[in-house]
DNA sequence: TTTTTACTTGAGTGTTTTAGTGGGTTTTGT
DNA sequence: ACAAAACCCACTAAAACACTCAAGTAAAAA
């Protein structure tokens, strides 16, 4: 598990689809534009996406991409998992031959804290953190959430 | 927050100290030698560490580094924090003037998103992750964790 | 006091990742 | 036919990462 600049991309471009994306299929021109990420670093983040059915594409005028599933069943540590491939966690490779046959402990303990962070993660839904947010930010108490959502 | 091998290496350290710095301080050579992190790089890490006050260090021959509290109050949480410095979430360092002085709503569910790894990461502390681990690892039925610990 | 041991600091370096360019080719609606 | 969009590929500048080297300073044992 590694949490990088491109995982919060990834995050941050399918959250602008879980928002803007419920009638038509949202191109990533538009993502690029709301969120101020090059087209070209979208389309290499977009292709491992689609690869790990993340989302679906649409090709042609008018098209662009539509998350594959319901938010509900989006789950942050999918699609960070998609675009951040793992590292090696152990050092050993899980064969547990660091220090002359014996097994490497923190290693282990390593391995456990990165699976409880990969389960927590696992936990959170794009529709959890697009439901969630209210009165969180810095929403005055008139302001709708649609109200934002307008580009 | 961030999560690289940086920080993995940090809560490595720390776990190490954990497990082998109950009695008398643990030096760098010998957590180098444990968990094969060049000597040098532990003391970048634990530069940064001792200026958190998460360690205090014991200079002298038998000298080395001991946690600065209890294991059960050090918190994972804050060893990413001391050696990974935080990185800018928002893009508008939180001014919301992304578009046109238009809040910028995918940034915010971001945040929102990794406040709660943070949070979750401070609940755990080190004392969890050593005595958690119990039945998880490759251990056999009769093999303690004194056993291993044991260098 | 001398010497060992260990922490401290800062500069430097090779590698990898990031983020982005630029060029194309399909596909498809109008 | 035309334009909009996905798709594909090779490349690159800059940053971050992981690490090394070297020359210190400080403490404590002898």
């Amino acid at each position: 598990m590694k949490l990088t600049t491109r995982g919060r991309y990834a995050v941050t471009a399918m959250l602008d689809l879980a928002i803007n994306g419920e009638e038509k299929p949202v191109s990533l021109a538009d993502i690029s534009g709301r969120q101020e990420i090059s087209l070209s670093y979208l389309e290499q983040l977009f292709a491992k996406l689609r690869r790990e059915d993340l989302v679906t594409s649409v090709r042609g005028p008018g098209g662009g991409y539509r998350l594959a599933r319901d938010r509900t069943t989006l789950f942050v540590a999918e699609i960070i998992d998609a675009v951040d491939e793992s590292v090696d966690v152990t050092n050993c490779n899980g064969k547990g031959n660091c220090h002359h046959g014996e097994v490497c402990l923190t290693h282990d303990l390593w391995q456990d804290l990165s699976d409880r962070i990969h389960g927590f993660l696992s936990g959170i839904s794009l529709a959890d953190l697009v439901d969630n947010r209210a009165g969180k930010a810095r929403l005055g108490a008139n302001e709708t959430v649609q109200k934002l959502i307008l580009q």
